[in-house]
RNA sequence: GCUGGUGUGGCGGAAUAGGCAGACGCAAGGGACUUAAAAUCCCUCGAUAGCAAUAUCGUACCGGUUCAAGUCCGGUCACCAGCACCA
């Protein structure tokens, strides 16, 4: 019989389908798995070898569960709103429905061929009205709670995208999607209040199982410090509020700093007397975009206020204010105290403008370099502070100056709030008019879902307004509160709306009622196991969460957090070791790889390629190997022989592999369980044959990896008709997964001299005694004194002999 | 600079809880089968010395703990990812 994966992988593929083996029951008493991959975006270039390798591991864990009794929830979906599509869709006027319809059938059958056990039945696509109405419905609720608002302010605007992007959507500056330059440019926009959820967001990664990398990344960008805010009076009269995170240093506050932006500098200006220094910085400080402010980051400017100082409201010493565009009008109260001896920019500033500094934690040369160590220095010149330590001073200073009424503790994030329009028509239309008498009118939730309109261009404009702009008699519409005349709201959603809640609809997707029926969320979520790229925890990771927890919080979905286990794969290289790019000629695509080999192939070496949460280059011949080991296991059945056992000089092995090929999945070890199944297969090819039990059990502990070959050879085998309803993931037992007999080392002062093999109940005294009489053993510790005797029992015996 | 991670043969990578470093696979070399090639099967495969048994060295680098260190501790270097004037 020869192995021909061309004719068996279609076979099964649809054989599964029309059964729908892979359907989960909604109304099931059996206990339930929830697996979730990261949704694709249907891109015009269709799949590489990297897309399929989170799919092939979560498709391994479902596989085995299925097999373990429980009801398996894996589906697929497709995120397909964006940029790339409208793009193409401009470039090639194609309607970006048509081109999505286009890519998402190809995406299709491209992972249909490789044999996932998703459950199609459930697939959703975020373009579909039926579903982007309750994107809207989820919006309406944020404005309704006052989450959603619109503002007028500064926003990062993608010069080639003709588009506002949100904080996490630039990257070194630039786009995220497509590299351009990234400008500040004010403008109104919606915004999304995530800050409200930084502390949540923080504290609630100790409920979930995240890897420590992904826990850290999200705690970092959200960015909590602990300080407090301090009041300083001015000679203008105002008061000066700055935030702090080290209120022990402020006897060494010698001067104070505010940001071009601070809208003091206005409110002073008959009291200034250099005006126009100061307007020539700011203009100068506005030109610069956020990339070209922390590329000089070194070099500190500024300008001196003449005209104002401030009073140091612990030693009533007279400092003078600055502004300088080291100080962001962002964070904090857009001020500082500054601290030269313990702060390293406020010290180079210090440096720059000759300003006093003064040394009040002790440890440092602060003449030499700010000291900016706080767990071991002690408090100096700083009146009652002095002797105190960091920890100390700063609780004191804190009830200090709460006592004084000129401060009080204060927590401060990095996070910023969610820009949440975009100025492009590939997106959820934002479900608001704006009314001249009303203000901001959310429309009806029955007015839903309100549709994309044709249009005859989706070109962004140059003047930075949406497409849907130019749509007069969509715009034009009347008020849902008074009647009036009002108009749309022409931005859409971003590409991350939709994916913030998709996991919910997929328990119940074809609710017209709810995005997710109670019974059906209280049964699947939380997502019991989520896989995805390390690039989205600051985007779509944070994202989902925070919506999630804002549905928890208006009582419309059962957890507070929507994923128990993240873990993340790494990527696919190409064989250069390259990122896998057009541009690098290095893209392997799956299909070519599923046409020689067969998915069973594929999958295997997808898994067998390496650590899973490392990156690892791709190597053609790696397949091959692969597609070696697939044969080995179709060959068996030429080898086959009765007998509903396992030859006892196999048991162990057996049992062994069962452990490890289990423990291994649950791990992401991946590429040890199949180098274990190899080496089974090894030692029973060296038997020269194999029993219908053992082939069974082969078969069964293969299939989640090759699910196809291992169908075909246990109907081939008469084991049964479908494994997915008949198999049972096997049990091991661990008594049996021990050696009667064990070889063991002797060493001689840690060295391995000799080996031997020895009963695994043996006791101490007698295998140090044999391992003395060992032949090997004897001449060497001739003349010598013997030290220590230790046994590691079925390790080793090590002698230390001087 | 800060945070998280990584460093092991020609290559991808293994190595419970400190106990034989290099599992499994790839590549390479040799052999069998074949008219020949492919495929398959068998053998070798960290370095140095040796015909060999064997010996010495070897997990980025330096040092430490231990009978025993890839693994633990202290320090250094390199690389990857994220953040970065966040007071």
């Amino acid at each position: 019989m020869r192995y021909d994966h061309k004719i068996i992988e279609p076979k099964w593929q649809k054989a599964w389908e029309e059964k729908g083996v892979f359907h989960a029951e909604n109304d099931s008493e059996k206990k339930k798995f929830y697996a979730l991959i990261e949704f694709p975006y249907p891109s015009g270039q269709g799949l590489h070898v990297g897309h399929p390798r989170p799919y092939t591991a979560l498709d391994i864990v479902s596989r085995k569960r299925r097999l373990q009794g429980y009801n398996v929830l894996y589906p697929i979906g497709w995120d397909a709103f964006g940029l790339p599509t409208e793009n193409y869709a401009i470039k090639n006027h194609i309607h970006p429905r048509i081109v999505t319809e286009n890519n998402v059938k190809r995406f299709k059958q491209q992972i249909q061929s490789l044999g996932i056990s998703f459950d199609w039945s459930r697939e959703i696509n975020t373009t579909d009205p039926d579903y982007y109405k309750w994107t809207q419905w989820i919006f309406l609720q944020l404005f309704k709670k006052g989450l959603a608002y619109k503002k007028e302010m500064a926003v990062n605007w993608c010069t080639s995208c003709k588009c506002v992007l949100a904080n996490e959507e630039v990257v070194n500056g630039v786009c995220e999607r497509c590299g351009s330059e990234v400008v500040r440019k004010v403008k109104s926009q919606w915004m999304l209040k995530i800050t409200e959820y930084a502390d949540r967001l923080i504290d609630d990664l100790d409920l979930v199982d995240y890897p420590e990398r992904v826990k850290a990344q999200q705690k970092n960008w959200i960015g909590r410090s602990y300080g407090a805010e301090v009041d300083f009076k001015t000679s203008a009269g105002d008061i000066l509020t700055v935030y702090t995170t080290r209120p022990d240093t402020l006897f060494g506050a010698t001067y104070m700093v505010i940001s071009p932006e601070h809208p003091y500098i206005a409110k002073w200006e008959n009291i200034l007397t250099n005006n126009e220094e100061i307007k020539a910085y700011q203009i100068e400080a506005s030109k610069k975009s956020d990339f070209e402010r922390t590329e000089v980051a070194k070099d500190k400017t500024g300008v001196k206020l003449q005209g104002v100082t401030a009073i140091n409201p612990v030693n009533g010493k007279e400092i003078p204010i600055f502004i300088s565009d080291y100080v962001l009008v962002s964070y904090g109260t857009g001020a500082i105290m500054a601290v030269p001896a313990h702060d390293t920019r406020d010290w180079e500033f210090a440096q720059k403008f000759n300003l006093p500094i003064i040394e009040v934690v002790k440890g440092g040369d602060v003449q030499k370099e700010a000291f900016t160590n706080c767990s071991t220095g002690i408090m100096v010149n700083s009146d009652f502070l002095d002797g105190k330590t960091v920890e100390e001073a700063k609780k004191s200073i804190i009830a200090f100056l709460t006592e004084k009424g000129i401060g009080h503790s204060k927590v401060n994030f990095k996070l910023r709030d969610w820009v949440f329009s975009r100025q492009r028509y590939w997106g959820e239309p934002i479900p608001i008019v704006h009314c001249d008498k009303c203000g901001y009118v959310p429309l009806s939730e029955s007015d839903l879902p309100l549709t994309l309109p044709d249009v005859e261009s989706y070109e962004p404009t140059e003047n930075g307004e949406s497409p849907l702009a130019n749509m007069t008699e969509w715009v034009e519409t009347t008020c849902p509160h008074c009647g009036g005349k009002a108009h749309r709201e022409t931005d859409t959603m971003p590409q991350w709306a939709g994916s913030s809640w998709y996991f919910l609809r997929y328990a119940d997707p074809h609710n017209n009622n709810a995005f997710a029926g109670k019974e059906a969320m209280n049964y699947w979520t939380p997502v019991d196991w989520y896989n995805g790229g390390m690039e989205h925890t600051t985007l779509h990771l944070l994202y989902s969460r925070f919506w999630h927890k804002f549905l928890y919080d208006i009582g419309v979905v059962p957890t507070s957090e929507p994923y128990m286990k993240r873990t993340s794969h790494g990527m696919i290289l190409g064989a250069d070791g390259g990122k896998m790019s057009k541009s690098r000629g290095n893209v392997v695509n799956p299909d070519e790889v599923v046409d020689e080999y067969g998915a069973d192939t594929m999958r295997l070496y997808e898994m067998f390629i390496g650590d899973f949460e490392k990156s690892a280059p791709w190597k053609p011949t790696g397949v091959k190997g692969c597609r070696r080991f697939v044969e080995r296991y179709w060959n068996l059945q030429d080898i086959l022989t009765e007998g509903d056992t396992i030859r006892s000089e196999l048991e162990t092995s057996f049992h062994k592999t069962i452990k490890k090929v289990g423990e291994d999945i649950e791990n992401l070890k991946f590429n040890t369980a199949i180098a274990s199944l190899m080496a089974l297969i090894n030692e029973i090819n060296a038997t020269g044959k194999v029993t219908k039990k053992e082939l069974e059990i082969f078969t069964i502990l293969l299939n989640p990896f090759a699910p196809h070959v291992t169908e075909e050879v246990w109907k081939n085998a008469e084991l049964g008709n479908g494994m997915v309803a008949e198999a049972q993931w096997c049990r091991y037992d661990e008594a049996k997964c021990k050696e009667n007999t064990v070889e063991i080392v002797v060493q001689i002062n840690g060295k391995v001299k000799a080996k031997m093999t020895i009963p695994v109940t043996i006791d101490k005294e007698t295998v140090i005694a044999q391992a003395k009489a060992n032949e090997k053993i004897i001449p060497l510790l001739d003349s010598k004194t013997i030290i220590k005797e230790i046994y590691v029992p079925t390790k080793l015996v090590n002698i230390v002999a001087k």
